[in-house]
DNA sequence: AGGATTGTGGGGAAAAGTGGGGAAAAAGGG
DNA sequence: CCCTTTTTCCCCACTTTTCCCCACAATCCT
């Protein structure tokens, strides 16, 4: 379970350290993917990612929009593992992708961790803020 | 349950106590959130959050805001446990977001504990007292 | 009044954030 | 095919922050 935004540098060679709380479930490597929908980096734990994984493929079978959805996720999937210092390396296709430049949030997302760019990060809190209050307000019935 | 009414101030680190009555039931850690529409910060007992949390999984349906409102409320969340003194450690987005600086007020709020700064809990109080009387008057239906 | 508990503050050890250097591996050219 | 150049990756080191413990003073209860 992972939850809670931390805000980190990007040094030179790309790199991002994930926070301490977080790694002890990131021991035995992650997966990079594109965010599904807005445009962030999500960071899989590998046993999340092959259930999530092997859910998809016991679909995948026939529908053409399931075959395609599972060629973009594994595409631009890529295996990473944590430094002595606890950090992952981030692809350049992905941070180009995320607009992360120098910093980057690191967002707790349940099962899996997020990385936003500032700007990004921002709207989508707002986003978030005006659409949940409605949600919320619905919680009731 | 919680109930009544604190005043503590907050260190130069960061650090409320919170009532000595309320730490029984802190023993195992608390989760830290942004109050849900006013301005405080919401702190749970870890057993306390995941109910809400599993309850609020089980009702929302579509994949789209199910993300944005599982990323709003984990992303805002923080873990924390009492040092030896009963006090927590505020991050400080939570701090800035409540307005909260070297004073907090801490309120019982049933199954919860509430964080308010003087400013926006005294405006909350009024407002409580003015809408209270109505809100007795249609309860019992 | 005395003891125990609580509010408040601070100091020191440990861990985390950040940056860089060097060895191994990969790529490229002769 | 081998040597050179570049890139990747792992480890080390420094600085800052965090966290845990101890200490004093005020308050409450008996």
């Amino acid at each position: 379970m992972f939850f809670g935004e931390y805000t980190y540098k990007v040094d030179e060679k790309g790199r991002v350290p994930l926070p301490p709380r977080f790694r002890r479930q990131m021991k035995e490597g992650v997966i990079l993917t594109k965010g599904m929908g807005e445009k962030y980096i999500a960071v899989y734990p590998v046993t999340e990612w092959k259930r999530l994984s092997d859910s998809l493929a016991a679909k995948v079978v026939t529908p053409a929009s399931l075959r395609r959805l599972n060629r973009a996720i594994h595409g631009s999937a890529f295996g990473a593992s944590l430094d002595g210092q606890g950090r992952i390396i981030l692809p350049f296709s992905l941070r180009d992708y995320s607009g992360i430049g120098d910093a980057a949030i690191v967002v707790g997302a349940n099962n899996c961790v997020e990385l936003w760019c500032e700007g990004e990060w921002q709207a989508e809190k707002k986003a978030a803020e005006e659409q949940s209050s409605e949600i919320i307000e619905n919680f009731g019935e």
